[in-house]
RNA sequence: GUGUUCGUAGCUCAGUUGGAUAGAGCAACGGCCUUCUAAGCCGUGGGUCGGGGGUUCGAAUCCCUUCGAGCACACCA
């Protein structure tokens, strides 16, 4: 392999600022710890700002402002910096020469990632999300975790890390039984059902999707009515987990044909799985498993029950211990999830494994990981990471429901919203039917991914139908109509004759322009930080801001009216920066941008 | 009961990990389209950061206490 040309990696903003404010505290004759500089939260008075002196002044033993005005001192040979204040009681304020902004971007722009570094160390990680059980349709619960999980996917693999997605479906258990005898007792002459039937099982089917979510439900209330109905499900349940053939083929059937509807559905979502693994793949590992810990004495019996310890001293609460098999030998949740940590490190021997589901499962998962650890199923050193979201309610606060009360379909929940949005682009007479609605969809997806994502994941937040297709504000379509706007421009721009890839990046010469050059600047910083804390809420507090940032500047300035070529060009030049961190950016979000709207 | 998360404008949410005057959006009111998309921009009003105490130069943020809400507490997943 040729040694790769050597790339001068692009430090972040913030920490080549910190790196000549600390010098100057050195040179000052302090310690450089306190030149740690930050974002300003006074935009009036700084774009960025220090308040190291502060803290310096008890261990020098003299007032902060002296510490700030003599790190100022040195500050002020710099070139950059346009402004350097030490200002009461020990603030040191800063404002960044436009010409060093001017720099820092245009490298930006050269750059095929705009500034963020790759992992130098690319870490192995699993993403387990969305999680839908078989059979059942997917409804607004499934939503979250595959947002989430989504864009957390896609911010890990922008930095640069092998990041596998595994869908984790909900395939082992009595629902399996229950679907098998209802089944038995519609159509008990199939062949599955024959007991001396040798030959090979029908590649098609019995049972079409549609049927299939009936067939559960019924099945289910009549299982809670009718014990022998239920015992025979029981009985069903165990066969199909212990090798019987015609219900084993059953099951093959009921996987194929959720999941061709489940890949239908998420691909509606932009959502991508890597593995389409579920809970039965880890059955074959949990014989071995239990065996060992049984071995090793970590396991032991417990009221009937094979049980864990995972107590440990500084729990302020009562942990109780993990459950590895139910008092009548069975696995459960606990025993699958292990196990399917047991396979996923023979198969991938992840650094790490992240589990995007709804936050009231934590206890579960502290069990999980801490009888994982503790037994060596994965490595001391794999990070076990539980990212836990809130419920998604309705306008009243509770639980999100149909107005009939039941749970609504996520299918049925997309199609409203995609057809509110298709009326307010319809309105548009320059956009045929058929292009509004392809956009009405690509809208509506960035309507609803925003509004998860803006939120805190681990936050419960109300999905309010009417406020995310209202489109006004801290919304997706706002993000999507800046990024049109700006296409619309370039377009233009290009039927004129220039060529958008030329121009160079401007020194600002407004405010509104240096604060969205400001703004682009924070791009990998704050790529980093989100991924750092799992928290794609970020990147969408970061885009808002940015667009905000563009419309006023694109407000107050001419683009194409501009007469001065060069500068014309270097403005383009600034909007194609701006057009490409916002598409990186909901990307990342997991949705994307139509040409117009 | 034990533990845990949370409580910020009428509503929905941020708050850069302890900094200066707590910010957005919606809703209300006012202004800006013969000129690059008005799904936009500019402005006005709206707050005892649930209450009380403490830690320190400095608290929405850390500690204690109290009130209120959600959630979880081994044979479901």
């Amino acid at each position: 392999m040729l040694p790769e040309e050597e790339k001068e990696s692009m430090e972040k903003l913030l920490d080549q600022i910190t790196a000549v404010v600390s010098e100057a505290f050195e040179k000052a004759g302090y310690e450089k710890e306190y030149g740690k500089v930050s974002l300003s939260n006074r935009p009036d008075l700084c774009e960025y700002q220090c308040n190291g002196a502060m803290a310096a002044a008890k261990k020098y033993h003299c007032a902060p402002i002296q510490i700030a005005s003599k790190a100022a001192e040195e500050l002020k040979k710099e070139t950059m910096f346009s402004e350097v204040n030490a200002v009461n009681p020990g603030f040191l304020n800063l404002k960044l020469a436009p010409e060093f902004v001017q720099a820092y971007l245009q490298s930006m722009q050269e750059d095929e990632r705009l500034g963020c570094e790759k992992a130098e160390n690319p870490k192995t990680i699993v993403i387990d999300y969305g999680g839908p059980n078989v059979a059942k349709p997917l409804h607004v619960g499934h939503l979250r975790s595959a947002i989430i999980g989504e864009s957390v996917k896609r911010l890990g693999r922008f930095a640069g890390h092998k990041v596998i997605g595994d869908i984790h479906l909900g395939d082992w258990g009595l629902q399996m039984g229950l679907i098998i005898t209802e089944l038995k007792h519609r159509k008990p002459e199939l062949v599955y059902f024959d007991e001396n039937y040798t030959g090979e099982y029908p590649a098609e089917a019995p049972f079409t999707i549609s049927e299939l979510e009936e067939i559960y439900p019924t099945a289910s209330a009549r299982s809670k009515e009718d014990e022998a109905y239920k015992e025979e499900a029981m009985q069903a349940t165990y066969l199909v987990q212990h090798g019987h053939r015609g219900y084993q083929a059953i099951l093959q059937h009921i996987l194929n044909v959720s999941v061709t509807d489940l890949k239908r559905n998420y691909a509606n979502l932009n959502v991508e799985f890597d593995l389409w693994k579920g809970e039965s793949d880890a059955q074959p590992y949990i014989p071995d498993m239990v065996e060992r810990l049984k071995k090793e004495g970590y396991a032991y019996e417990s009221e009937g029950a094979l049980v864990v310890d995972v107590k440990e001293e500084t729990d302020t609460k009562e942990v109780p211990p993990c459950m590895i098999l139910k008092s009548d030998g069975a696995s459960l949740y606990t025993t699958t999830d292990l196990a399917t940590l047991v396979e996923r490190r023979k198969l991938f021997d992840p650094d790490q494994v992240i589990y995007v589901v709804d936050k009231r499962q934590e206890m579960h998962f502290i069990q999980v990981f801490r009888c994982a650890k503790k037994t060596g199923i994965v490595k001391p050193e794999t990070d076990l990471e539980f990212l836990g979201f809130g419920t998604m309610n309705g306008k009243d606060g509770k639980p999100f429901k149909t107005r009939e009360g039941g749970v609504m379909r996520l299918e049925y929940l997309i199609s409203d919203i995609d057809e509110k949005m298709y009326q307010k682009i319809a309105e548009n007479p320059d956009i045929s039917k058929e292009e509004a609605r392809e956009t009405a969809k690509i809208v509506g997806l960035s309507a609803i991914k925003y509004g998860d994502l803006s939120n805190q994941a681990s936050k419960d937040y109300v999905f309010d139908i009417d406020r995310f297709t209202s489109f006004e504000g801290n919304t997706g379509p706002y993000i999507l109509y800046t990024i049109v706007r700006i296409k619309s421009i370039l377009n233009k721009y290009q039927a004129q004759g220039g060529d958008p890839a030329k121009g160079r990046i401007p020194a600002a010469e407004s405010e509104s322009q240096k604060a969205l050059e400001l703004m682009l600047a924070r791009f990998n910083g704050v790529l980093e930080n989100a991924f750092e804390e799992l928290a794609p809420h970020k990147v969408c507090a970061y885009i808002y801001e940015l667009a905000n940032c563009f419309n006023k500047f694109y407000h107050e300035t001419k683009i194409l009216g501009e007469e001065n070529e060069e500068k014309r060009k270097s403005l383009i030049a600034l909007l194609v920066l701006t057009k490409k961190v916002l598409e990186i950016c909901i990307d990342i979000l997991g949705f994307e941008a139509p040409e117009r709207m």
